[in-house]
RNA sequence: GGUCCCUUCGUCUAGUGGCCCAGGACGCCAGCCUCUCACGUUGGUAGCACGGGUUCGACUCCCGUAGGGACCGCCA
């Protein structure tokens, strides 16, 4: 039960340094904390790892960071679980849960301790607070002398004696730096006088994440560190402390950060949903599409496309296609078009107009489920229709939400007219007798097919010595209560005669009553 | 404050010394199409942060300035 010798411990640092980390099967990680919410900084991580393992027949793994257990509820963690789920990124182990690992996260501690690259620090709060003032002031960098020349001996016996220390990595002095290869930012170093003796243990003996994180990458044999450029200084403490365990050190490779159009950090403290991955889900964004659209931040094939597959995507990713430089989101909260970035939103449109067909029904089934707006003849005798209209109004909506408020009408008796399109539209005083002469005539025609529909239409309006236009704009309204849409005469077939004439004659009724009450 | 990183149209970006008086996309504007609104299509608007070098030649290399960002926690 006796911790290994001193010795001992430096063979199999030794030992380790000989493993080599190149011809190894890519393992990549996303490691999110739980934060309630997946952010959409963190899903485009989360994506270009998964683009990069794919593309290398590698492994894509998951972490989830949840040491702070406060914000590490279930539903936290499912949230980001939903989010990756949602935008189809698999992981291909079990996640390993972080809070799971501490009791090994505290032997590579004590291993330290032991190897003398890393020391306990007494100092209390304030003592460790003053001096990190005085520290800063100076332009030096923490480092708690005192502590650090305390002999083995003294700081065992005080930590025997029930002391709080926390345990900080010795930071080597005299001199040196720590250095890597950025996959994206090239050769970085950082000279060790400019790296503070960060914790590795707190006062309770629970590990600090930056030991956290290189005990779990190395457990999980990541062979690829891909993460927010926001880590990038903290990856020089971590490369000292695969170095003092002679763990073999990754490769790194840090992303540009999202900013809001304020160039800030984004974050839904400030910038509210437009930073969580949920907010486009809920609000009928498509998964391909924001995912094509989050590739592109920070990342571009190279060559003009833009519009691409999940397939396109992998073949296409290389972390030389990273760019430096943080990205923009840009929105305008203030402008309900706007609440996201502009090109997300056509993209979406875009994605929504030419998927294939078949592809989308199931997502509008479910949104008009969801409203209440849901007929199961729509899957059974009402298929062929169901999916003609689908096929005729897609092309101008934006989210999949469209299809039950701009989309209503499209699929139920019950909906109102917009009175601003009744001003417009059906203002003429021969409208409801101009929509009666359409029903009549439509109800009586010999067939029912496009041709037919616009001579009927034409007719109507030519006999009662009106341009065509008006009995069409007219006759639009009174079937979908809109002044837009659809070509007219699509719109007719694709609803039917049999509404089309109930529709026209109720809304002929309704003027007339509309009028009298007026009048009256 | 210290250290480091970044800087091409409003936004996302291509560009790795001559192919660039800078290309694509979104947005915006206009024409066309047209029964409305879209879509589509055609065209337009708009950018190499600034100043010095290096070079026959600089968006591309170097240095400075300015601006932005990240980190500097017993948070992750």
């Amino acid at each position: 039960m006796c911790s290994p010798g001193l010795a001992e411990i430096k063979d199999v640092v030794a030992a380790n340094k000989e493993t080599a980390m190149t011809e190894q099967p890519v393992r990549v990680r996303f490691a999110p904390s739980p934060t309630g919410y997946l952010h959409v900084g963190s899903a485009r991580t989360a994506l270009f790892n998964w683009l990069y393992a794919r593309q290398k027949g590698g492994v894509f793994l998951l972490r989830i960071e949840d040491t702070d257990r406060q914000r590490s509820t279930k539903e936290s963690i499912d949230a980001i679980f939903d989010g990756l789920r949602w935008l189809g990124l698999d992981w291909d182990e079990a996640p390993r849960y972080q809070s799971e690992h501490m009791e090994t996260h505290r032997k590579a501690a004590q291993t330290m301790l032991e190897l003398g690259v890393a020391y306990r620090d007494f100092s209390s709060d304030d003592e460790a607070e003053t001096r990190r003032a005085a520290d800063r002031k100076e332009g030096r960098v923490y480092r708690a002398a005192k502590m650090r020349a305390l002999s083995a001996a003294e700081s065992k016996r005080r930590a025997v004696a029930g002391e709080p220390f926390v345990l900080r990595f010795k930071v080597p002095a005299g001199g040196g730096s720590a250095s890597f290869v950025d996959g994206v930012y090239g050769p970085l170093s950082r000279s060790f006088d400019e790296i503070e003796d960060f914790a590795l243990l707190r006062s309770d003996g629970t590990p600090v994440y930056m030991l956290s994180v290189v005990c779990d990458d190395y457990e999980m044999r990541v062979t690829l560190v891909l993460r927010g450029q926001d880590h990038l200084t903290n990856t020089y403490k971590q490369i000292l402390i695969y170095e003092a365990l002679g763990w073999p050190i990754p490769n790194f490779a840090h992303l540009p950060l999202i900013l809001a159009p304020d160039r800030s950090k984004l974050s839904k403290r400030k910038h509210g949903e437009v930073v969580s991955v949920g907010a486009y889900r809920d609000r009928g964004l498509l998964a391909a599409a924001f995912r094509n659209f989050i590739a592109l931040l920070g990342w571009s094939p190279g060559d003009d496309r833009e519009i691409m597959t999940v397939d396109e995507l992998i073949a296409a990713f290389s972390i030389g296609g990273i760019n430096k430089s943080n990205a923009v989101f840009n929105f305008d909260p203030a402008d309900p078009k706007k609440w996201t970035d502009p090109k997300a939103i056509w993209m979406n449109g875009h994605y929504l107009s030419n998927m294939p067909l078949d592809a989308l029904l199931p997502l509008v089934k479910s949104e008009l489920g969801q409203a209440g707006l849901w007929d199961d003849r729509f899957e059974r005798e009402d298929a062929r229709q169901f999916a003609e209209i689908v096929a005729l109004i897609r092309a101008r909506f934006y989210s999949t939400k469209d299809f039950v408020t701009l989309g209503r009408p499209y699929f139920t008796e019950d909906f109102g007219i917009d009175p601003e399109a009744a001003r417009k539209n059906l203002g003429e005083i021969a409208m409801p007798d101009l929509l009666d002469a359409l029903a009549n005539h439509l109800e009586t025609a010999s067939s029912f097919d496009l041709p037919t529909a616009e001579s009927l239409v034409r007719g109507v309006a030519a006999v009662a010595g009106f341009k065509a236009g008006v009995v069409i704009n007219g006759a639009r309204t009174a079937l979908t209560g809109q002044a837009v849409g659809p070509s007219m005469f699509h719109l007719m077939i694709a609803l039917g005669r049999d509404r089309c004439v109930s529709r026209l004659r109720r809304c002929a009724n309704r003027l007339r009553d509309e009028r009298a009450r007026a009048t009256a």
